[in-house]
DNA sequence: CTATGTTAGTTGCACAGTAGCACTAATGTT
DNA sequence: AACATTAGTGCTACTGTGCAACTAACATAG
């Protein structure tokens, strides 16, 4: 119970303690071996928690050139891949005693999707490793550090939850693409394969999709090549895919 | 451009310094007015930011006592209204420069659905008053402290959305309801009518509510109850309901 | 005791979107 | 010219919803 005594103590001077702050971002892309999402190895200094443990890219907000959370998120994934137009959204942020040996932190967390040709690799300014992990297998083995599997697996949910109804997949592919293309990408995310025609039309007819002057040429028949109708929202279909049942 | 100097003064003392950290609530209930969202007015000392202003109730994280980000929300709902088993999810996080007057801040948003009839609003620490507030009309007179119109505003578009195919209005009502009841809480969210018909094929076979012994007496035809049938997590529909044309 | 009003709950039909699958179309290769 | 391969279309069956009419069960007014 407090009392309903003045607090001004705390609150006129703003010196009680405050959480440690960073941002970390999930970043996916999908390469041969399926969806990958990337992660830096920790400095070996036997100083920082977790050395040469695998984590999400991230660190400290800094307050004094950030601007905002989202801004913050953006520089570090500038600086780990290059990228600077990604599909970005927030995630979730976690926050607790036990999550960093240092102490009390909150973590904001943003997920985002490239196009693996757009991804440059960056080695960091600690000289850490950058390298890309296969969603499905090393993962596990991994060890993150930190609570980073828990919000990996919070971002897998979430991006294999919103695949069935928007058009998220859309942003892991480069600017021009065809709709097999497309369908390949939900396959890839979903892991399970879509029915051609009934993808197509729901596609078609949610306007998500512009055809634009030009076929991707091949050993077979041609296919038109699309773009997004409106690169900076994404696009919610009215329903989800069914399951086929074999 | 960062040098790849080491950081250690930075890094290996954590006294570098760190934003304010809050953690605030949005919540909801249903009352004759309708969708309703709970607001507390700030205290009117002059050297506080937003003094006599209303606003989401919140406040900062209490590193000595909060366990993690959601207990301090949970900690938050009790103190204004009596509540201690809500809908409770996190919303999302805000932070920057600007939006606290006392320097660079984040705020941890948490949005809760309660039933009407369980909330005993309750006076704050600080004497500051607390009252519902119709989600459609005084909120946006209300002129809310800090980014507070913006963060309700996001919290109202998760709430609208979600009800489309989910089972979230169930939280709204007392533990024992009938079909006409939850079917109620749907429009009163969603501010549309819904087919009677469609909403308890839909919402009978999806598991969403099990019959319950007893039935809601009345002046005409008795209403067989319900209860949800796992209340620890809200049910997802496969599929949206559709406008009804005209 | 019956008629009436009101809300609970059901039934049947029309419509829309998808799954499934077979079909046609267009290219390079043999 | 036949074939393999991928692009793209057309048709049917099924499922869930919108819609509207129907039956069911109560309280109350006369």
């Amino acid at each position: 119970m407090k009392k309903p005594a003045k607090q001004l103590l705390k609150k006129d001077r703003m010196d009680f303690p405050r959480p440690l702050t960073t941002v970390d971002v999930v970043i996916f892309t999908v390469l041969e071996s399926g969806l990958n999402v990337l992660l830096v190895q920790r400095p070996e200094d036997p100083n920082e928690p977790y050395p040469g443990g695998w984590a999400l890219p991230g660190g400290f907000v800094d307050i004094e050139n950030d601007q905002d959370l989202e801004s913050c998120a953006r520089r570090k994934l500038k600086e780990k891949t290059g990228v600077d137009t990604p599909y970005l959204e927030q995630l979730g942020s976690w926050g607790g005693t036990t999550r960093d040996p240092r102490g009390w932190s909150a973590t904001h967390v943003y997920f985002a999707l490239i196009p693996a040709q757009d991804a440059v690799l960056q080695k960091g300014a600690n000289a850490q490793d950058v390298a890309w992990f296969p969603v499905n297998q090393s993962v596990a083995k991994a060890k993150l550090a930190f609570d980073h599997l828990e919000i990996l697996q919070a971002a897998i949910s979430r991006l294999r939850n919103k695949v069935e109804y928007t058009s998220l997949p859309a942003y892991l592919l480069p600017e021009k693409f065809t709709l097999s293309e497309l369908q390949h990408m939900y396959e890839v995310v979903m892991e399970r394969p879509i029915e051609k025609s009934a993808f197509r039309t729901r596609v078609l007819s949610s306007n998500l999709v512009t055809p634009i002057q030009g076929m991707r040429e091949g050993p077979n028949r041609p296919a038109q090549l699309y773009r997004l109708t409106d690169p900076n929202r994404p696009v919610f279909f009215p329903r989800t895919f069914k399951q086929k049942q074999k």
